[in-house]
DNA sequence: ATCTAACCGAGACGGTACGTCTCGTCTTGCG
DNA sequence: CGCAAGACGAGACGTACCGTCTCGGTTAGAT
């Protein structure tokens, strides 16, 4: 992923008065990159950031709701700089390759101590739930698509039988890895090395093997 | 699982004096979970638990050291009620029926709402997550370890070659498990309803079934 | 009183470019006043002024230097406008007259709420207090010696020994009428009715015509 | 004047928990003088007086209401210290005491910028009007009665001839003295010395004594 | 039958951060 | 160049919780 993240656009339609400064945003995010890093979500403060970007509180609150949206946006951009898709031949080596990226992201203490804490805050608040799927997951989800695709190029998975099934793979593929990423960071609190990289991608590549040819539970 | 959590334990060898109540342990861990469900994990304070379970903030401060500490106490009780493993006759039942009982426990608001945020927390406090990690995490592993003698029971799946490798493949199979469920509710915000949990438990155990057959990266 | 207050003048004395509206002076005097009636002095703001006035706030810092200064000019208009001395036929008359006068409007709620408040910012910011009183003490201090010349001219009050002596006396007139009024109405917080106007009438004309009598403390 | 001024009450009849401190009332009255006279009214923040009284700004609110309630306070105290009334001997002589003492407390600069202050705020606020009533207005109003007490044991005044008219003289009597010397200090900005004192005593008892001679309108 | 140590409720305490408001200044682009 | 619009840095506002600390009073085991 390159382009950049959506920043913040004004609200109302209006043209006059004085612009927004693009500076200050640049400013604000990286403020709060750096603040999450020293102090953790809990300890980090609206003033706190204000204070290190150089910038009045108000300006903050004039662009961001509060804190979870605000750091929502400057993580988002960690993700769109730092996960990539390069082809390394085959499904098995694609997949350990964005795992250990993956995991690295999770590993900086940015994002370890953001991603939970703002997932957590989004069960109680929609709009943030939206503003973190569309920032991040749904930007990212675009890595498992383009994945299948070169493994299908490849002739190491079948094609998908209609677009709906399609969509449910891919957001099942999806929940699987990035889910065992983190749990396996963040709750099980133990390192993914390349080991594990490879123990998990043997399982689930050959899960994916397996119900191409055809599985079903026997016992079903 | 059916024992209960541990609650509290007095800190200092102490022995005379009055005896602290275990009615009010229970009434707070109580007030806790009514609050996580009215107010969410953020709006949560401390006295407004104490107001509830008719107590002081000193009785609560006296037993916690904090927000997360208490809450981790009040939702792991949870998971040891919600959570079993009745035999269902086959590996992929017994893993559709824990994943269909994991989600059912994710979607409820105490949960929902405190899980992810108490692991955000415990990225900055090693003490938090080792509470976890023994109330709750390390206390549902068991459901891998009997789950999988069943199935080699069975002879669904194959030994294992030793004690190393065991626990290795147990944790992956668990993060994996927990990771994908924890991230459709919670990150993706979709349900896991029985569709999702077939498609989910075929992709493992076709992964798991593989694995006993020999995968290897055909790539590596 | 009759003439216009002194608005405000350009300071620089620059004569090129677009000149100010004279509109805008009135808009913004009017949008003052009714401010003061509405929010009072402690709640209005020059963004609301400005926003009343449909003017931009550098408009208004264009033209005051601030709030004080603004409502000084707001207020000075409505002393020239509603304070007068007809004829009434006897000293007696004349100061009752004047008295309801003054009270009354220190009754509207503009005169009310911003009176007190601009003395007591003019205690520590000496230009406000040449202003106050250029604007408004000033002004109104001319209604003490008319009065005094029409009863010198009837007869009612001798003549003063010498020029010096007649400003002080004229002061000291001039602080007991607008000081009692002023202490009746905002701090005793009591009406000024006719009364009330009619016993304070006889205690200072009783003292005026003692004094002219030759009083001296018995005791000194 | 000497007795203590009623200081703050706590509201509900409870009589468990913490009680408040002591120190600290006096604390805060002390170092709301002291910002007063460093900066003012208007730059008087409830922040700075708590931090100057080494107290949380919590500990004040929870005690005054506002910046308004706390000054009158912290003024009234004043007032009841530096106002009283020896007896020297004649009615002229009391009251040129009194005047060039009040006048003495007006130009200290805590007073001077926080009386009128409070009376501004005052016209918007019931509440603060009965604040400053009762903590300083109808203290002071005794000085009236013992003064007048005294004239009438000496014969300079006649007696009342009812309660009512007593009352109502009385409020006049204050109104005049009080206002007068306010207006000539903070409104006309001009010294109180013996010289003024001296004309507005010869200017109130010839009044006062004139009235008793049965002073009336002759227009009227 | 006391003693006595630790408990309990209530609530004040010094702090810190919140999110909002107003201040007075500084860009913008239009006329 | 004046003007409306509105963003800007600054900083006070009053509120909410934090975690700690008195208070007076209760409770139960050890003496």
């Amino acid at each position: 992923m390159t382009s950049a993240p959506p920043p913040t656009h004004r609200t109302g339609g209006g043209r006059t008065g004085r612009p927004r400064s693009a500076d200050a945003d640049r400013a604000i995010l990286a403020a709060t990159r750096e603040a999450l890093v020293e102090l953790g979500w809990s300890k980090l403060t609206m003033g706190d950031v204000a204070a290190r970007a150089g910038v009045a509180k108000t300006t903050l609150y004039r662009r961001w709701a509060g804190k979870s949206e605000l750091v929502v946006d400057a993580v988002a951009a960690l993700f769109d700089e730092h996960l990539e898709l390069p082809d390394r031949g085959s499904l098995g080596a694609d997949v350990e390759g964005v795992v250990l990226q993956f995991a690295a992201l999770l590993e900086r203490p940015e994002t370890k101590t953001a991603l939970m804490a703002v997932v957590a805050e989004s069960t109680r608040d929609d709009a943030l739930r939206d503003r973190i799927r569309s920032a991040i997951v749904d930007r990212q989800k675009t890595l498992v698509l383009v994945g299948r695709e070169r493994a299908q190029a490849r002739g190491e998975l079948p094609a998908e039988p209609d677009a709906s099934a399609a969509a449910r793979n891919a957001d099942l593929i999806f929940d699987v890895i990035a889910g065992a990423v983190v749990h396996r960071t963040l709750v099980s609190a133990e390192p993914v090395d390349a080991e594990w990289a490879r123990a998990f991608t043997a399982l689930l590549v050959g899960g994916l093997t397996a119900a191409a040819a055809g599985y079903t539970d026997p016992a079903a």
